[in-house]
DNA sequence: CGGTATCCCTGTCGATACTG
DNA sequence: CAGTATCGACAGGGATACCG
């Protein structure tokens, strides 16, 4: 279950869709959507926030939101170090616009068989 | 930057929008859906209306969609074969979900740098 | 704590050829 | 026209180990 695509065509997209597929594309960009939605977490927060993902996967999808200006990196120089991930004005926009397909899901998805259309 | 993911978790999904994911994650199922939201396409229309898929990869997103009870797929007995693919009404409802999202794409990814937040 | 470096597995996608 | 069958390429993603 791995290995999908849409990835990066770099402008060359047919409409707005799928110029968004192309930033939330990866397999856990949602979920830390989701988490940072609710609140700025650390990087080990995200880590158990999104069950499953590796730390290298969640590093590289961190950085790719962050150069796709979607969640804001901040690094506290302190003796422990840390690091808080949280989301930015556009982040919180791209949040909001994923509402309704997630109420769709929740809908269309979750909680029945893919059958009953109506 | 290819080879996406998100695949098939079949059920064990935390939120709406992960599962929707599972729907709209193949490389052109946007496209595809795009394509159909303005009219009944037929199998070589919709390869035309999608620049660049596969007959492999186009029946195999066709296929996933269908399954999903995205779209529709209608068959007409008649001497040159003819297929008619069109939404159904969970397709439809799926489609003004995801408007929100291209209008997102459109002010944030297209038409800009990645840049300009405000 | 917050990452990076390697290696490998996997699936998805792409190209071509062929069938009803 | 509308697909299916094979083959192969590619890139993301997973596991583990290691560094500042």
């Amino acid at each position: 279950m791995s290995g999908m695509a849409v990835g990066r065509r770099a402008g060359s997209y047919v409409c707005g869709v799928d110029a968004a597929m192309d930033v939330i594309g990866g397999k856990w960009k949602v979920l830390i959507l989701w988490a940072l939605s609710e609140r700025p977490h650390r990087f080990g927060e995200l880590r158990r926030a999104v069950p499953g993902v590796t730390e290298k996967v969640l590093a590289a999808h961190l950085r790719e939101l962050e150069a796709d200006g979607i969640v804001h990196r901040r690094e506290y120089e302190e003796v422990p170090p840390r690091v808080e991930y949280s989301l930015t004005p556009r982040g919180v926009a791209l949040n909001e616009a994923l509402e309704p397909l997630g109420a769709w899901g929740k809908a269309n998805v979750l909680g029945q068989a893919p059958e009953p259309v109506a």
